[in-house]
Order: C-alpha cells, then sequence, then structure tokens
DNA sequence: ATGGCAGCTACAACGATTGGAGGTTCAAGC
DNA sequence: GCTTGAACCTCCAATCGTTGTAGCTGCCAT
C-alpha cells in the first residue's frame, strides 16, 4: 500500500527527465497514470517497474521500437521467448557491426595523426587525407554498397547518361 | 575549362543526395552556386572539391562543426596545422569512447543470450534482465556520474526530500 | 495565506539527412 | 523548333530520442 509516486519520484528513480517520462506517456510506451483532482499524475509500483525496465533497456541501446516489443512479451509470461532473444540478437549484431566500423575509423584516425609531422596547415596529413580519399585506407561502407550494387545489377546505360551529356564529366 | 556541375553531378561525384548539398547550402557549409537563368545551380571544380572534403570527413564521422573548422583551417594554408591535428584527435578520442562503451554493451548482450535457455518469457534471462539491473553486469555510464556527483557535491537534504513527503518511499 | 518548488500543456530545437508535394527548367532526340 | 520527361526548384515535414522553454497552475509546509 505504497503511496503513488509524483512524476519526479518516478524520474529520480528510474534516472530520467520529467519531459522524458511525459513524451514516453505521449507515444504510448507508458500508459497512462492517474491523476490528482488538480491534474497532476499519480504513479503506481507497476508503472515504475515499467520505466525501470523502459530506461534499462535504453541504457544496453535499444530502440524504443524494440522496447515496445520487448514490453509486449513481458506482459505475456506463456509466450515462448523466441522473439526476445531474437530482438537482443538483432541488437547485438548491430552493435556488432558499429564496433567493426568504429575500429575501422579509429585505425585510419590514428594513422592520419601518426603521420602528420605537424608544420603549415598546407603539408598537414590529416588535411590532406580528408581532402583525398585515394590516401585513405579506410574500408568506407558505401563504396562496398556501390560497387556491390553495380556487380548486382548495372545500371541501364540511359541511367549512365543522365545529367543531359553532363554526366561523366572528364576530371570526376 | 570544364563546364560547370549541376548539382545531380555532385551528388554522384560526392556519393552524397541532391538534398544534402541544397542543405549544405541553406547552413552555410557550401557556398552557394551560380545559377542559371532559370535558376538551376551551376558548380564549379572547387565546389565539387570543397564537396568532396566535406562527405569524406564525414564518413569519417567527423560533425558539421567540426568539418566547418577544417575547412576554414584548409582555406588557410598558410596557418600551424596544430588546430586541425586537435580536431582529429578529439574524433578519436570521441571514436575510442563510443568503441568502450559498445564492447561493454557488446558482452553484456551476449551474456544475456548465452544464457538464455529458451523456454517461456517468465523464464527469459533476456527479459530478467532488462527488468533488473541488479542482475547486470554493465558498466552503466550514468551510474558513475551520478555517484561521481554524489561523492564531489552530495546534494543539500532540502533537494534530497523534495517531492513533498513522498520522495524516498520506501522500496525504491 | 503566502512562498516557492514541482507540475501542467504545447511547441521548438538538437544533428544530419531524407522524403514528398507541387511546380519549373533544361537538353536530347526527333 | 518542338516535344518529352528526367532533373531541377522551393517549402515543409518526418526521422530518433531527448531536452529546453514559455506561461501557466497545483501542492504543501510554514
Ligand atoms: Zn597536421
Ligand atoms: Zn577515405
Ligand atoms: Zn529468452
Ligand atoms: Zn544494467
Amino acid at each position: 500500500m505504497t503511496r503513488p509516486y509524483s512524476i519526479g519520484d518516478l524520474a529520480r528513480a528510474c534516472d530520467a527527465k520529467v519531459q522524458t517520462i511525459r513524451h514516453y506517456e505521449a507515444i504510448g510506451l507508458m500508459p497512462p497514470a492517474a491523476r490528482t483532482e488538480g491534474g497532476q499524475r499519480r504513479y503506481s509500483q507497476a508503472h515504475l517497474k515499467r520505466l525501470k525496465f523502459i530506461r534499462h533497456a535504453r541504457e544496453l541501446g535499444f530502440g524504443l521500437a524494440q522496447i515496445r516489443a520487448l514490453l509486449e512479451l513481458a506482459d505475456a509470461p506463456e509466450q515462448p521467448c523466441a522473439r526476445a532473444d531474437a530482438i537482443a540478437r538483432e541488437q547485438l549484431a548491430e552493435v556488432e557491426s558499429r564496433i567493426r566500423r568504429l575500429e575501422a575509423l579509429r585505425a585510419e584516425l590514428a594513422r592520419m595523426l601518426r603521420e602528420c609531422r605537424g608544420g603549415r596547415v598546407a603539408d598537414c596529413r590529416v588535411i590532406e587525407i580528408l581532402a583525398d580519399h585515394e590516401l585513405c585506407r579506410f574500408h568506407h561502407a558505401a563504396e562496398d554498397e556501390r560497387k556491390e550494387k553495380e556487380r548486382a545489377a548495372p545500371p541501364p546505360v540511359k541511367a549512365r547518361r543522365r545529367g543531359r551529356g553532363r554526366a561523366r564529366v572528364e576530371g570526376l
């Protein structure tokens, strides 16, 4: 029979801003709270638990859409948990992919800085490499996608000649 | 004496969407292009070079504000390059920090999935851990900050007793 | 009853990009 | 020279999750 929580109580307990909690209600992630006569929100233990779940999942990097799905599952405890695990696996894959990209980025940034001997901007290795990808060893994802696409389905000649004769300008 | 480029030419050459180029102009990152009588943009080699620089830096994870600073430096080649290197170092630090966070995330997600034996949602390790950070080994950044802050400057009693007697409710 | 923190709604901003609607221009091909 | 249609134009809105602000009103202790 604990007393109901104010929105500020929830915010403190779950490490969320008050605004954020109202936002979750607005988008239907948190169920509407009861209200005092004056219109202020009063939350139950169940609300508290739900918000803790949401905030914890957020800190672990899940998106609100994923969290919505996870909450629905958590409300149906007799269901098989395959879908929950799938969402977590998807998130893990996403995290791993970001790590790979960031590690490549780190390598290239470190190389720039290692190679720069200081001096004038005109000789700065950082600026040079940024200005010219040919000097760069970073494996840009966009590049792969483009090459992939062109190998899979080479664009029709018509598409290549877009720009009314100005496409494929010399020097590009 | 190459012919001027259309916005679409630039987009193809620099792997950017047409919209994005117009956006860069709107926020002053790209200088305004010349216009035909009909109002269409016509770009020079210099524009092309600048956009390539921007897009390359974007792919390496720099923010537009950082890129703005780097472009100013690139336009002043006699300046010392210390500031450019500092921006790159800052970016490297940011990337490294993100990698550390993502690696901790990856470990916790992998642990959830490893420990889940399948079955009902009621027994799902993924749901359990999301619902209760006590079961979690992830080193949440927010936690550290909070503890840090409280050690450095414990909030006044008045602040702790916010909520008009309802803060610090039992069970929190 | 008065002070003052906490709450309320509604809207805008962040960062960077993308999508769409609704209309105009350009150059290729005839 | 005319037609055709892709490419261009501007303006506005959405994405994602959160935060800030303005201008109020409510709640509770003193
Ligand atoms: Zn340098
Ligand atoms: Zn590159
Ligand atoms: Zn499971
Ligand atoms: Zn945790």
